[in-house]
DNA sequence: ACGGTTCAAGCACGTTTGTGCTAAAAAGAC
DNA sequence: GTCTTTTTAGCACAAACGTGCTTGAACCGT
């Protein structure tokens, strides 16, 4: 009966349009008259598809944690696929890594934009259950691959715990530095650092 | 002549505002009416003390680097003055790392303030000279305690920064977390994250 | 051809923001 | 007391925001 326009098209053309704001703008100019430009589209057409701006950013946040959930999830099939050990692995570990970081284009906008969404989370609670959800996913990932780097396979919990969240936080340390010091931070240091860390996951289980 | 009032003192008293309302409700809040409210004055007083709105934000940057900044050189003092491989040297290291994160309630205000300046620096501009200050002042002294933790002490420049880079990328990925994710990230985790680091710094210069 | 439903576009209202400008109040100097 | 200068307070305006609501346009099924 109606004018039929795939719906989910078009909201997906809408979060592209959020990202490119928060990318270059900053997550604060990304309001419904600044997307709908960006998107070529009215604010009422926008409305259309997001009961508001609330449901709108929601939504956009979700989009980028499902895109970085899934590159990490492959990431990591690539990772088990692999002998530990070998030089494929370790590449393939690296590439796993390289996926939180901005080093290409397309990386780069989904670091900027899942960047500002988290720490937006930390004021605006509509915010708050998806950062949750992006904690837990890409801590679970971490936590797996962790436990099949460190010598002893991962026995012992807290040390387990411990050495997840040191790899998350040199993650998240290394995109922030990636993506408001890039002058200082190139591709190579991050490689660099992150080899560096590998080689400390694996080099002491004994001390302590 | 005139009513005389310590200016300084005043301009001291609204950033202070500023900062609580940053770390309460986010910096798009801190708007001048909001500070002017939350420092008891009108916002025309806030107006003769900071030319305009982003004189105020760029101010309050520069206070909370000098806080922090300062407060990094008093620990690194601490460290300099005692025996490494010492157990008073190692707590004092601790210290000093501990300078970085919210520990307590004005370590928690600063880091959520100075997390916000720095990502807000990325798009305006405004913020840039002093984001790229407090990136040099911090980036020295953690130069500065590697260089004397490592077991070579510090030779070989590209390692010494590689070095740097990940334990500054691990310190701002755990600042962080403990902002973002207070209920999983504990003052213990932390503790133990930055002691398994210190290990990995002094455990493994003879690999790569 | 036409009716009904969806899509697209926009108006209008109330808030909030930064800022230029004005003007009252306060207090030491004379 | 009076003057002068700082301090405090506030008004007014344009811009931008989210949102409730209305109005055309487009189009599929009949």
């Amino acid at each position: 009966m109606p004018k039929i326009v795939d719906a989910e098209a078009r909201r997906q053309e809408v979060v592209e349009a959020v990202f490119r704001i928060i990318a270059s703008d900053g997550l604060e100019r990304a309001s419904l008259r600044e997307v709908a430009d960006e998107a070529a589209l009215a604010v009422g057409s926008v409305r259309h598809y997001f009961a508001s701006s609330d449901e709108l950013l929601v939504h956009s946040f979700a989009v980028v944690i499902d895109r970085i959930a899934g590159r990490l999830e492959e990431a990591f099939a690539a990772v088990e696929s692999l002998d530990p050990g070998s030089a494929e692995h370790h590449a393939a570990v690296l590439t796993l890594l390289g996926q939180f970081l901005p080093l290409d284009e397309e990386l780069a906008v989904d670091a900027c934009v899942w960047m500002a969404f988290r720490h937006a989370a930390r004021i605006r609670l509509v915010l708050e259950q998806e950062a949750a959800r992006s904690h837990r996913a890409v801590a679970a990932v971490v936590g797996r691959l962790v436990m099949r780097l460190m010598p002893d396979g991962g026995s012992g919990q807290e040390r387990l715990v411990t050495e997840a969240e040191r790899l998350l936080a040199t993650l998240d340390g290394l995109c922030m530095h990636a993506l408001l010091q890039p002058e200082w931070m190139t591709a190579e240091v991050c490689r660099d650092v992150l080899t560096a860390h590998l080689d400390s996951l694996v080099a002491l289980p004994s001390n302590r």
